[in-house]
DNA sequence: TAGATTGTTAATCGATTAACAATC
DNA sequence: TAGATTGTTAATCGATTAACAATC
Protein backbone atom coordinates (compact mmCIF):
# COMPACT_ATOMS: atom_id res chain seq x y z
CA UNK A 1 0.00 0.00 0.00
CA UNK A 2 2.25 2.17 0.70
CA UNK A 3 4.74 2.92 -2.11
CA UNK A 4 6.37 5.78 -0.78
CA UNK A 5 7.70 4.96 2.60
CA UNK A 6 10.00 2.55 2.41
CA UNK A 7 9.80 -0.65 4.20
CA UNK A 8 11.82 -0.90 7.46
CA UNK A 9 14.29 -3.73 6.96
CA UNK A 10 13.21 -5.02 10.79
CA UNK A 11 10.28 -5.95 8.83
CA UNK A 12 11.72 -7.18 5.97
CA UNK A 13 13.77 -9.52 8.46
CA UNK A 14 10.55 -10.94 9.32
CA UNK A 15 8.78 -12.20 6.11
CA UNK A 16 10.98 -15.32 5.78
CA UNK A 17 9.88 -16.20 8.48
CA UNK A 18 6.24 -15.78 8.27
CA UNK A 19 6.36 -17.60 4.80
CA UNK A 20 8.30 -20.49 7.03
CA UNK A 21 5.26 -20.98 9.35
CA UNK A 22 2.82 -20.58 6.75
CA UNK A 23 3.97 -23.26 4.38
CA UNK A 24 4.38 -25.64 7.34
CA UNK A 25 0.24 -24.69 8.11
CA UNK A 26 -0.19 -25.16 4.39
CA UNK A 27 1.15 -28.97 5.01
CA UNK A 28 -0.97 -29.46 7.96
CA UNK A 29 -3.88 -28.26 5.80
CA UNK A 30 -4.79 -25.23 8.14
CA UNK A 31 -6.52 -22.64 5.88
CA UNK A 32 -7.19 -19.45 7.74
CA UNK A 33 -5.35 -18.19 10.82
CA UNK A 34 -5.96 -15.01 12.44
CA UNK A 35 -3.44 -12.67 13.67
CA UNK A 36 -3.56 -14.04 17.42
CA UNK A 37 -3.24 -17.55 16.41
CA UNK A 38 -0.30 -17.04 14.07
CA UNK A 39 0.82 -15.06 17.24
CA UNK A 40 0.60 -17.81 19.37
CA UNK A 41 2.34 -20.13 17.03
CA UNK A 42 5.65 -17.58 15.55
CA UNK A 43 5.98 -15.29 18.49
CA UNK A 44 5.24 -12.17 17.12
CA UNK A 45 2.34 -10.03 18.86
CA UNK A 46 -0.87 -10.08 16.85
CA UNK A 47 -0.70 -6.26 16.49
CA UNK A 48 3.23 -6.43 14.83
CA UNK A 49 1.66 -9.38 12.35
CA UNK A 50 -0.99 -7.20 11.31
CA UNK A 51 0.92 -4.03 11.02
CA UNK A 52 3.94 -5.93 9.29
CA UNK A 53 1.31 -6.91 6.82
CA UNK A 54 -0.12 -3.93 6.06
CA UNK A 55 2.72 -2.81 4.92
CA UNK A 56 1.97 -4.56 1.66
CA UNK A 57 -1.14 -4.71 1.61
CA UNK A 58 -4.63 -5.56 3.17
CA UNK A 59 -4.32 -9.53 2.46
CA UNK A 60 -6.81 -10.52 5.59
CA UNK A 61 -10.33 -9.60 5.96
CA UNK A 62 -11.91 -8.57 9.10
CA UNK A 63 -14.11 -11.16 11.08
CA UNK A 64 -12.52 -14.04 9.00
CA UNK A 65 -8.56 -13.65 9.47
CA UNK A 66 -5.88 -14.88 6.84
CA UNK A 67 -5.83 -17.04 3.81
CA UNK A 68 -3.38 -19.44 4.61
CA UNK A 69 -2.42 -20.14 0.70
CA UNK A 70 -3.20 -16.80 -0.47
CA UNK A 71 -0.86 -15.20 2.71
CA UNK A 72 2.04 -17.75 1.57
CA UNK A 73 1.63 -16.76 -1.92
CA UNK A 74 1.50 -12.78 -1.64
CA UNK A 75 5.06 -13.05 0.78
CA UNK A 76 6.50 -15.17 -1.58
CA UNK A 77 5.54 -13.03 -4.40
CA UNK A 78 6.48 -10.34 -2.19
CA UNK A 79 9.99 -11.79 -1.55
CA UNK A 80 10.53 -12.63 -5.29
CA UNK A 81 10.24 -16.04 -5.31
CA UNK A 82 8.05 -16.64 -7.65
CA UNK A 83 11.37 -16.47 -9.75
CA UNK A 84 14.35 -17.98 -10.45
CA UNK A 85 17.94 -17.04 -9.90
CA UNK A 86 21.13 -17.92 -11.44
CA UNK A 87 23.82 -17.90 -9.29
CA UNK A 88 27.65 -18.63 -9.13
CA UNK A 89 29.75 -19.55 -6.20
CA UNK A 90 33.18 -17.76 -5.71
CA UNK A 91 36.00 -20.40 -3.88
CA UNK A 92 35.49 -24.15 -3.93
CA UNK A 93 37.27 -24.69 -0.71
CA UNK A 94 34.77 -26.50 2.14
CA UNK A 95 32.62 -23.55 2.65
CA UNK A 96 31.86 -23.19 -1.34
CA UNK A 97 31.63 -27.12 -1.64
CA UNK A 98 28.88 -27.26 1.34
CA UNK A 99 26.73 -24.51 -0.55
CA UNK A 100 26.97 -25.85 -3.83
CA UNK A 101 25.63 -29.17 -2.82
CA UNK A 102 23.20 -27.24 0.10
CA UNK A 103 21.00 -24.58 -2.33
CA UNK A 104 21.22 -27.77 -4.46
CA UNK A 105 18.91 -29.51 -2.28
CA UNK A 106 17.09 -26.88 -0.81
CA UNK A 107 16.67 -23.90 -2.81
CA UNK A 108 14.17 -24.18 -5.82
CA UNK A 109 14.49 -21.17 -7.36
CA UNK A 110 17.87 -20.70 -6.51
CA UNK A 111 20.42 -22.48 -9.42
CA UNK A 112 24.14 -22.64 -9.09
CA UNK A 113 25.55 -22.55 -12.75
CA UNK A 114 29.01 -22.86 -11.69
CA UNK A 115 32.05 -22.57 -9.13
CA UNK A 116 34.82 -20.14 -9.54
CA UNK A 117 38.50 -20.95 -7.98
CA UNK A 118 41.82 -20.33 -8.29
CA UNK A 119 43.42 -23.18 -7.50
CA UNK A 120 44.03 -25.39 -10.14
CA UNK A 121 44.19 -28.81 -8.33
CA UNK A 122 40.18 -28.07 -8.12
CA UNK A 123 39.33 -26.68 -11.70
CA UNK A 124 37.82 -29.09 -13.57
CA UNK A 125 36.21 -30.78 -10.67
CA UNK A 126 32.73 -31.41 -10.38
CA UNK A 127 30.70 -30.76 -7.28
CA UNK A 128 27.00 -32.16 -7.30
CA UNK A 129 27.41 -31.90 -11.16
CA UNK A 130 28.54 -28.19 -11.20
CA UNK A 131 31.60 -27.70 -12.74
CA UNK A 132 34.74 -25.92 -11.62
CA UNK A 133 35.93 -23.09 -13.32
CA UNK A 134 38.90 -20.93 -13.31
CA UNK A 135 38.39 -17.57 -11.52
CA UNK A 136 39.96 -15.91 -14.84
CA UNK A 137 36.67 -16.47 -16.46
CA UNK A 138 34.27 -15.08 -13.66
CA UNK A 139 33.42 -11.63 -15.61
CA UNK A 140 32.73 -13.30 -19.16
CA UNK A 141 30.60 -15.97 -17.24
CA UNK A 142 28.33 -13.77 -15.27
CA UNK A 143 27.96 -11.20 -18.39
CA UNK A 144 27.33 -14.23 -20.88
CA UNK A 145 24.98 -16.14 -18.77
CA UNK A 146 23.20 -13.23 -16.86
CA UNK A 147 23.85 -14.08 -13.37
CA UNK A 148 21.93 -12.75 -10.76
CA UNK A 149 23.75 -13.76 -7.44
CA UNK A 150 27.28 -13.82 -6.86
CA UNK A 151 27.75 -16.23 -3.79
CA UNK A 152 31.37 -15.45 -1.74
CA UNK A 153 33.41 -17.74 -0.36
CA UNK A 154 36.91 -16.92 -0.08
CA UNK A 155 39.11 -15.33 2.50
CA UNK A 156 38.62 -12.56 3.48
CA UNK A 157 40.98 -10.81 1.83
CA UNK A 158 40.16 -11.54 -1.28
CA UNK A 159 36.09 -10.95 -0.99
CA UNK A 160 36.40 -7.62 -2.11
CA UNK A 161 38.47 -7.94 -5.01
CA UNK A 162 35.70 -10.63 -5.82
CA UNK A 163 33.22 -8.58 -5.01
CA UNK A 164 34.10 -5.73 -7.41
CA UNK A 165 34.51 -8.36 -10.07
CA UNK A 166 30.93 -9.72 -9.70
CA UNK A 167 29.98 -6.08 -9.11
CA UNK A 168 31.21 -4.88 -12.71
CA UNK A 169 29.83 -7.97 -14.33
CA UNK A 170 26.48 -6.95 -13.77
CA UNK A 171 25.44 -9.67 -10.58
CA UNK A 172 21.96 -8.03 -8.93
CA UNK A 173 23.15 -9.38 -5.57
CA UNK A 174 26.32 -11.13 -3.35
CA UNK A 175 25.39 -13.67 -0.75
CA UNK A 176 28.68 -12.66 1.38
CA UNK A 177 30.40 -15.72 3.91
CA UNK A 178 33.84 -13.92 3.65
CA UNK A 179 34.23 -12.81 7.41
CA UNK A 180 34.47 -9.15 5.77
CA UNK A 181 31.57 -5.66 5.15
CA UNK A 182 32.17 -5.52 1.57
CA UNK A 183 31.90 -2.42 -0.50
CA UNK A 184 29.26 -1.82 -2.91
CA UNK A 185 27.61 0.36 -5.22
CA UNK A 186 24.07 1.04 -3.65
CA UNK A 187 22.48 -1.02 -6.80
CA UNK A 188 23.84 -4.39 -5.52
CA UNK A 189 22.10 -5.97 -2.87
CA UNK A 190 23.96 -7.74 -0.15
CA UNK A 191 22.95 -10.04 2.32
CA UNK A 192 25.97 -11.37 4.46
CA UNK A 193 26.58 -15.31 6.71
CA UNK A 194 28.94 -13.54 8.91
CA UNK A 195 29.34 -17.48 10.72
CA UNK A 196 32.10 -16.45 13.27
CA UNK A 197 29.93 -13.26 14.64
CA UNK A 198 27.49 -15.54 15.20
CA UNK A 199 29.77 -18.26 17.02
CA UNK A 200 30.79 -15.25 18.84
CA UNK A 201 27.18 -14.23 19.97
CA UNK A 202 26.56 -17.19 20.90
CA UNK A 203 29.33 -17.65 23.12
CA UNK A 204 28.54 -13.99 24.95
CA UNK A 205 25.23 -15.52 25.89
CA UNK A 206 26.58 -19.11 26.94
CA UNK A 207 28.71 -16.95 29.42
CA UNK A 208 26.14 -14.63 30.30
CA UNK A 209 23.35 -17.27 31.06
CA UNK A 210 23.41 -16.93 34.98
CA UNK A 211 21.69 -13.63 34.11
CA UNK A 212 18.61 -15.99 32.87
CA UNK A 213 19.06 -19.36 34.29
CA UNK A 214 18.71 -20.77 38.25
CA UNK A 215 17.68 -24.19 39.16
CA UNK A 216 19.22 -25.34 35.94
CA UNK A 217 22.41 -24.20 37.12
CA UNK A 218 23.01 -26.79 40.27
CA UNK A 219 22.82 -29.87 38.54
CA UNK A 220 24.82 -28.79 34.98
CA UNK A 221 27.84 -27.02 36.95
CA UNK A 222 27.99 -29.32 39.91
CA UNK A 223 31.02 -30.91 39.10
CA UNK A 224 32.66 -28.59 36.64
CA UNK A 225 36.13 -27.60 38.15
CA UNK B 1 29.30 -0.66 34.48
CA UNK B 2 25.36 -1.32 34.40
CA UNK B 3 25.27 -4.94 36.05
CA UNK B 4 21.52 -4.30 36.88
CA UNK B 5 20.06 -3.09 33.18
CA UNK B 6 20.58 -6.02 31.10
CA UNK B 7 22.43 -4.85 28.29
CA UNK B 8 20.44 -4.82 24.77
CA UNK B 9 20.71 -7.29 22.05
CA UNK B 10 21.49 -4.80 19.61
CA UNK B 11 24.63 -4.17 20.91
CA UNK B 12 25.83 -7.98 21.87
CA UNK B 13 25.42 -8.58 17.87
CA UNK B 14 27.49 -5.52 17.25
CA UNK B 15 30.47 -6.54 19.29
CA UNK B 16 31.84 -9.46 17.14
CA UNK B 17 32.46 -6.76 14.43
CA UNK B 18 33.74 -4.28 16.87
CA UNK B 19 36.65 -7.21 17.19
CA UNK B 20 37.11 -7.73 13.88
CA UNK B 21 37.90 -4.53 13.35
CA UNK B 22 39.92 -4.05 16.28
CA UNK B 23 42.17 -7.24 15.09
CA UNK B 24 42.56 -5.68 11.68
CA UNK B 25 43.98 -2.47 13.25
CA UNK B 26 46.09 -4.99 15.28
CA UNK B 27 47.33 -6.32 12.22
CA UNK B 28 48.09 -3.09 10.77
CA UNK B 29 50.21 -1.65 14.24
CA UNK B 30 47.64 0.88 15.16
CA UNK B 31 47.96 1.58 18.42
CA UNK B 32 45.57 4.43 19.55
CA UNK B 33 41.64 5.41 18.12
CA UNK B 34 38.97 7.41 18.70
CA UNK B 35 35.44 6.89 18.46
CA UNK B 36 35.34 9.33 15.81
CA UNK B 37 38.11 7.28 13.82
CA UNK B 38 36.32 4.44 14.64
CA UNK B 39 33.34 5.84 13.00
CA UNK B 40 34.70 6.34 9.74
CA UNK B 41 35.95 3.03 9.55
CA UNK B 42 33.54 0.42 10.96
CA UNK B 43 30.10 2.89 9.87
CA UNK B 44 28.61 3.59 13.17
CA UNK B 45 28.29 6.86 14.48
CA UNK B 46 31.16 7.58 16.93
CA UNK B 47 28.02 7.91 19.87
CA UNK B 48 27.39 4.74 19.35
CA UNK B 49 30.20 3.31 19.67
CA UNK B 50 30.66 5.10 22.75
CA UNK B 51 27.33 4.16 24.07
CA UNK B 52 27.91 0.53 23.66
CA UNK B 53 31.28 0.45 25.27
CA UNK B 54 30.31 1.83 28.37
CA UNK B 55 27.46 -0.64 28.55
CA UNK B 56 30.33 -2.83 29.77
CA UNK B 57 32.94 -0.11 31.13
CA UNK B 58 34.99 2.94 30.33
CA UNK B 59 37.65 1.44 27.86
CA UNK B 60 38.86 4.84 26.77
CA UNK B 61 40.67 7.57 27.85
CA UNK B 62 39.52 11.54 27.58
CA UNK B 63 41.57 13.54 25.23
CA UNK B 64 43.45 10.13 23.48
CA UNK B 65 40.91 7.50 22.54
CA UNK B 66 41.14 3.79 22.78
CA UNK B 67 43.74 1.28 22.98
CA UNK B 68 43.80 -0.97 20.24
CA UNK B 69 45.01 -4.23 21.95
CA UNK B 70 43.27 -3.17 25.34
CA UNK B 71 39.85 -2.63 23.86
CA UNK B 72 40.52 -6.02 21.37
CA UNK B 73 40.68 -7.62 24.55
CA UNK B 74 37.87 -5.81 26.52
CA UNK B 75 35.91 -7.69 23.72
CA UNK B 76 37.44 -11.07 23.63
CA UNK B 77 36.79 -10.74 27.37
CA UNK B 78 33.22 -10.26 27.17
CA UNK B 79 32.21 -12.45 24.51
CA UNK B 80 33.79 -15.31 26.01
CA UNK B 81 36.87 -16.05 23.64
CA UNK B 82 39.55 -16.43 26.29
CA UNK B 83 38.72 -19.66 27.12
CA UNK B 84 38.01 -22.85 24.91
CA UNK B 85 34.89 -24.78 23.84
CA UNK B 86 33.95 -28.20 23.16
CA UNK B 87 31.52 -28.64 20.63
CA UNK B 88 29.93 -31.74 18.50
CA UNK B 89 28.12 -31.28 15.54
CA UNK B 90 24.96 -33.07 14.47
CA UNK B 91 24.08 -34.44 10.82
CA UNK B 92 27.51 -35.47 9.20
CA UNK B 93 25.36 -34.11 5.46
CA UNK B 94 26.97 -31.81 3.38
CA UNK B 95 26.74 -28.94 5.48
CA UNK B 96 27.74 -30.93 8.83
CA UNK B 97 30.97 -31.64 7.45
CA UNK B 98 31.46 -27.92 5.99
CA UNK B 99 31.31 -27.06 9.57
CA UNK B 100 33.53 -29.18 10.65
CA UNK B 101 36.07 -28.51 8.02
CA UNK B 102 35.46 -24.71 8.62
CA UNK B 103 35.62 -24.74 12.37
CA UNK B 104 38.46 -26.53 11.82
CA UNK B 105 40.37 -23.53 9.92
CA UNK B 106 38.83 -20.49 11.41
CA UNK B 107 38.01 -20.72 14.97
CA UNK B 108 40.71 -21.55 17.15
CA UNK B 109 38.67 -21.78 20.72
CA UNK B 110 36.05 -23.39 18.90
CA UNK B 111 36.80 -27.41 18.98
CA UNK B 112 35.30 -30.20 17.06
CA UNK B 113 35.28 -33.16 19.13
CA UNK B 114 32.69 -35.49 17.41
CA UNK B 115 30.01 -35.26 14.96
CA UNK B 116 27.32 -37.36 15.24
CA UNK B 117 24.99 -39.04 12.48
CA UNK B 118 22.10 -41.76 12.33
CA UNK B 119 22.96 -43.10 8.52
CA UNK B 120 25.20 -45.99 8.90
CA UNK B 121 27.06 -45.51 5.91
CA UNK B 122 28.77 -42.55 7.30
CA UNK B 123 29.54 -43.73 11.05
CA UNK B 124 32.91 -44.72 11.56
CA UNK B 125 33.98 -42.01 8.33
CA UNK B 126 36.73 -39.08 9.95
CA UNK B 127 35.78 -36.03 8.91
CA UNK B 128 38.84 -33.62 9.33
CA UNK B 129 40.04 -35.88 11.74
CA UNK B 130 36.76 -35.84 13.42
CA UNK B 131 35.32 -39.13 13.88
CA UNK B 132 31.85 -39.75 12.95
CA UNK B 133 29.69 -41.63 15.75
CA UNK B 134 26.38 -43.26 15.86
CA UNK B 135 23.76 -41.24 17.23
CA UNK B 136 22.59 -43.34 19.74
CA UNK B 137 25.35 -42.16 21.43
CA UNK B 138 25.24 -38.88 21.72
CA UNK B 139 23.66 -37.93 25.00
CA UNK B 140 26.62 -40.15 26.68
CA UNK B 141 29.00 -38.56 24.95
CA UNK B 142 28.12 -35.17 25.53
CA UNK B 143 27.96 -35.81 29.11
CA UNK B 144 31.05 -37.39 29.45
CA UNK B 145 32.94 -35.09 27.79
CA UNK B 146 31.35 -32.22 29.24
CA UNK B 147 30.56 -30.68 25.88
CA UNK B 148 29.77 -26.90 25.58
CA UNK B 149 27.72 -26.61 22.35
CA UNK B 150 25.74 -28.55 20.23
CA UNK B 151 25.68 -27.61 16.33
CA UNK B 152 22.31 -28.92 14.50
CA UNK B 153 23.29 -29.80 11.22
CA UNK B 154 19.86 -32.18 10.58
CA UNK B 155 17.04 -31.71 8.70
CA UNK B 156 14.26 -29.51 10.26
CA UNK B 157 12.29 -32.70 11.15
CA UNK B 158 14.75 -34.01 13.38
CA UNK B 159 16.04 -30.48 14.55
CA UNK B 160 14.04 -30.23 17.55
CA UNK B 161 14.59 -33.62 18.97
CA UNK B 162 18.00 -32.95 18.70
CA UNK B 163 18.04 -29.83 20.55
CA UNK B 164 15.84 -31.91 23.28
CA UNK B 165 18.55 -34.66 22.78
CA UNK B 166 21.59 -32.37 23.56
CA UNK B 167 19.25 -30.09 26.27
CA UNK B 168 18.97 -33.00 28.36
CA UNK B 169 22.52 -33.99 27.88
CA UNK B 170 23.45 -30.16 29.96
CA UNK B 171 25.11 -28.49 26.50
CA UNK B 172 25.46 -24.83 27.31
CA UNK B 173 24.41 -23.91 23.88
CA UNK B 174 23.20 -24.76 20.51
CA UNK B 175 24.20 -23.09 17.33
CA UNK B 176 21.07 -24.11 14.72
CA UNK B 177 21.99 -24.92 10.81
CA UNK B 178 18.24 -26.43 11.07
CA UNK B 179 15.39 -23.95 9.79
CA UNK B 180 13.16 -23.79 11.96
CA UNK B 181 12.74 -22.07 15.32
CA UNK B 182 14.13 -24.46 18.52
CA UNK B 183 11.81 -24.89 22.01
CA UNK B 184 14.64 -24.05 24.60
CA UNK B 185 14.76 -23.78 28.05
CA UNK B 186 15.81 -20.24 28.95
CA UNK B 187 18.84 -21.41 29.94
CA UNK B 188 20.70 -23.04 27.15
CA UNK B 189 21.76 -20.55 24.40
CA UNK B 190 20.47 -20.59 21.03
CA UNK B 191 21.85 -19.14 17.85
CA UNK B 192 20.27 -19.52 14.78
CA UNK B 193 21.98 -19.42 10.73
CA UNK B 194 18.91 -19.57 9.20
CA UNK B 195 20.69 -20.24 5.76
CA UNK B 196 16.85 -20.25 3.57
CA UNK B 197 15.96 -16.82 5.34
CA UNK B 198 18.85 -15.38 4.54
CA UNK B 199 18.79 -16.13 0.97
CA UNK B 200 15.33 -14.34 0.78
CA UNK B 201 16.16 -11.47 2.04
CA UNK B 202 18.89 -11.14 -0.65
CA UNK B 203 16.12 -11.92 -3.23
CA UNK B 204 13.80 -9.09 -1.46
CA UNK B 205 16.51 -7.05 -1.97
CA UNK B 206 17.17 -7.89 -5.75
CA UNK B 207 13.78 -6.86 -6.39
CA UNK B 208 13.37 -3.72 -4.93
CA UNK B 209 16.68 -2.61 -5.71
CA UNK B 210 14.84 0.19 -7.90
CA UNK B 211 14.48 2.03 -4.80
CA UNK B 212 18.12 2.92 -4.67
CA UNK B 213 19.71 2.41 -7.81
CA UNK B 214 19.17 4.76 -11.02
CA UNK B 215 21.87 5.44 -13.07
CA UNK B 216 23.07 1.88 -13.10
CA UNK B 217 19.59 0.67 -14.37
CA UNK B 218 20.01 1.13 -18.00
CA UNK B 219 23.76 -0.24 -18.62
CA UNK B 220 22.64 -3.74 -16.81
CA UNK B 221 18.97 -4.02 -17.86
CA UNK B 222 18.73 -2.73 -21.24
CA UNK B 223 19.31 -6.38 -22.70
CA UNK B 224 17.27 -8.40 -20.01
CA UNK B 225 13.93 -9.96 -21.95
C1' DT C 1 -27.73 -8.86 12.16
C1' DA C 2 -24.14 -9.88 15.74
C1' DG C 3 -19.58 -11.44 16.43
C1' DA C 4 -15.12 -11.54 15.07
C1' DT C 5 -11.10 -9.77 13.44
C1' DT C 6 -8.82 -6.78 10.48
C1' DG C 7 -6.65 -2.15 9.15
C1' DT C 8 -4.95 1.86 11.06
C1' DT C 9 -4.22 5.58 14.25
C1' DA C 10 -2.39 6.85 18.67
C1' DA C 11 0.56 5.69 22.81
C1' DT C 12 4.54 3.55 24.50
C1' DC C 13 8.78 1.80 24.59
C1' DG C 14 13.55 1.24 23.31
C1' DA C 15 17.47 2.39 20.69
C1' DT C 16 20.20 5.88 18.38
C1' DT C 17 22.04 10.40 18.13
C1' DA C 18 23.33 14.89 19.92
C1' DA C 19 25.32 17.66 23.33
C1' DC C 20 28.29 18.80 26.81
C1' DA C 21 30.53 18.53 31.26
C1' DA C 22 34.28 15.68 33.13
C1' DT C 23 38.98 14.63 32.65
C1' DC C 24 43.16 12.89 30.68
C1' DT D 1 47.83 24.46 30.88
C1' DA D 2 45.11 23.92 26.51
C1' DG D 3 43.26 20.66 23.38
C1' DA D 4 41.18 16.56 22.61
C1' DT D 5 38.12 13.08 23.40
C1' DT D 6 35.73 10.33 26.51
C1' DG D 7 31.61 9.11 29.61
C1' DT D 8 27.03 10.21 30.30
C1' DT D 9 22.75 12.72 30.28
C1' DA D 10 19.13 14.57 27.48
C1' DA D 11 16.69 14.81 22.88
C1' DT D 12 15.25 12.50 18.91
C1' DC D 13 13.97 9.06 16.15
C1' DG D 14 12.00 4.65 14.91
C1' DA D 15 9.82 0.45 15.97
C1' DT D 16 6.55 -2.07 18.76
C1' DT D 17 2.30 -2.37 21.17
C1' DA D 18 -2.34 -0.94 22.40
C1' DA D 19 -6.74 0.55 21.17
C1' DC D 20 -10.61 0.96 18.48
C1' DA D 21 -13.35 2.19 14.49
C1' DA D 22 -14.22 -0.04 10.01
C1' DT D 23 -16.09 -3.98 7.88
C1' DC D 24 -16.61 -8.71 6.55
Amino acid sequence: MNKNTKTSSAVIKRLPRYRRYLRDLQRKGVDKISSSEFSALIGYTASQIRQDLNNFGGFGQQGYGYNVNGLFNEISSILGLDRDYKMVIVGAGNLGQAIANYTYYYKAGFVVRGIFEVNPRLIGLKINDIEVMDYEGLDAYVKENKIDIGIICTTKDSAQDVADTLTAAGVKGIWNFAPVDLNLPPCVAIENVHLSDSLHSLAYHINHRDEVCEEFEDEGEAKQE
